[in-house]
DNA sequence: GACAAATTGTGTATAAAATACTATAATGTA
DNA sequence: TACATTATAGTATTTTATACACAATTTGTC
């Protein structure tokens, strides 16, 4: 099979993958420990081979990386300035990934890289396009919360409301009224109680909650 | 330059190209004349070139099909189905492009091909998978125009009131009440009165608006 | 085991916004 | 002049968002 050489293109695939830890939400980042660019962080990426879509090709990045591949994917953006890297002509085709902290056993299958989760408020240096490319992963994403469906798979596992209201608090900007934010959400049909309670901490144990299997596209803010 | 084959992948940038016609939300459609698949439909596309951005492909393709390549342009989705063409791999980015039916005169400079607006609930029979691809641009479209800054891309010139109203209720699915409507639009205040009226046809003239210049992201519905 | 500290859980009153409905005037065409 | 359509005013009703104070349940300490 020939191609016609001004049509030949190489796309990267890039993960920008998201959890909530310590009540933040955070991204997961890799440290570069060569020159050039030392010390720089990066985003999970691999280019696209010709046998495969581009969602496989994500997962095959994702259990690369960190032996996880049944993670939630959604497509971003693709990127295609010229000059975009140095040397080679590759489109970047932007991927969010989210999974949930509690099942998430980080294990770092690729041990090349040091990782580590930043606050999506904390971005450091990073190589080439890749800020810009982790910024509008974010936005992406903020907007997306709004809508009901993509936080099962921030949130498969049990979780308090306090816990929910923190994480709104965070994308909304705001700070927000706690029996108002319930009100919301229990009217809301959204969630349910799983029995259980939380322990081992001062105060009233708060009340765990998961999200019902079936949940549409509703607005919440 | 050397490039490992496997990861050579083509790209074609595809458009959904919208209008207002006659009251109805359309879209450009152009007729396949030779077999395979003749008389079915296509949506205008163009081979992604190595020293090109998708946004520059994607206006050429404008300017080659109807002679005109100051579109507003959005990017859409990036399909990578690896059997999505009978032949060859070529990974498909769909774009929308919003034109303004008034000024929009059809040059069709391209006349291989014979090119229709369709009303986006009457698509025709399509080639390989561009049903699924201008379905999903639609459905796309349908979502942004709830927010009010795309709308200056569609109405660049004048409009009336009832006019706006009939869009809305195509893309809702309902009927509104014309005095509700009206409180809407006005006290965003996303309209400036342009001084002039229709004419020419029965009933009480309709006062000619516009969009202001710097509309923002205000949801609308 | 009594108490302080910390945290979760709950109801009601008020304001604001969206919707529904009635009515009438204005301005063109045929 | 009849007719069709747009423009304007207003009000009543429903829905939604906001503001706000105290009781309940645990942990930790004396």
């Amino acid at each position: 099979m020939d191609i016609d050489k001004r049509y030949i293109n190489q796309i990267q695939v890039i993960i920008s993958m998201f959890t909530i830890k310590d009540g933040k939400l955070k991204v997961l980042l890799f440290r570069r420990d060569e020159e050039p660019f030392k010390g720089y962080w990066m985003l999970p990426s691999n280019l696209l081979m010709v046998n495969e879509t581009l969602e496989e090709c994500a997962k095959a990045t994702m259990d690369e990386y960190i032996g996880i591949d049944d993670v939630y994917l959604e497509q971003c953006h693709l990127y295609s300035e010229v000059g975009r890297l140095p040397n080679d002509r590759i489109l970047a085709s932007s991927f969010i990934a989210l999974v949930d902290s509690k099942t998430l056993e980080l294990k770092r299958k690729n041990r090349e890289f040091h990782s580590e989760w930043f606050p999506i408020d904390e971005i450091p240096k990073m190589v080439y396009d890749y800020a810009n490319i982790v910024e509008n992963a974010i936005q992406f994403l903020r907007k997306r919360m709004l809508s009901s469906s993509i936080l099962i798979h921030l949130y498969p596992s049990d979780f308090t409301l306090p816990e929910l209201q923190v994480l709104y608090e965070q994308v909304l900007g705001k700070m927000l009224d706690r029996r108002n934010f319930r009100k919301k959400f229990l009217h809301l049909e959204l969630l349910e109680d799983t029995g259980y309670k939380t322990g081992g901490h001062n105060g009233r144990p708060a009340k765990l909650y998961r999200f019902k299997e079936n949940i549409g596209e509703k607005t919440l803010f």
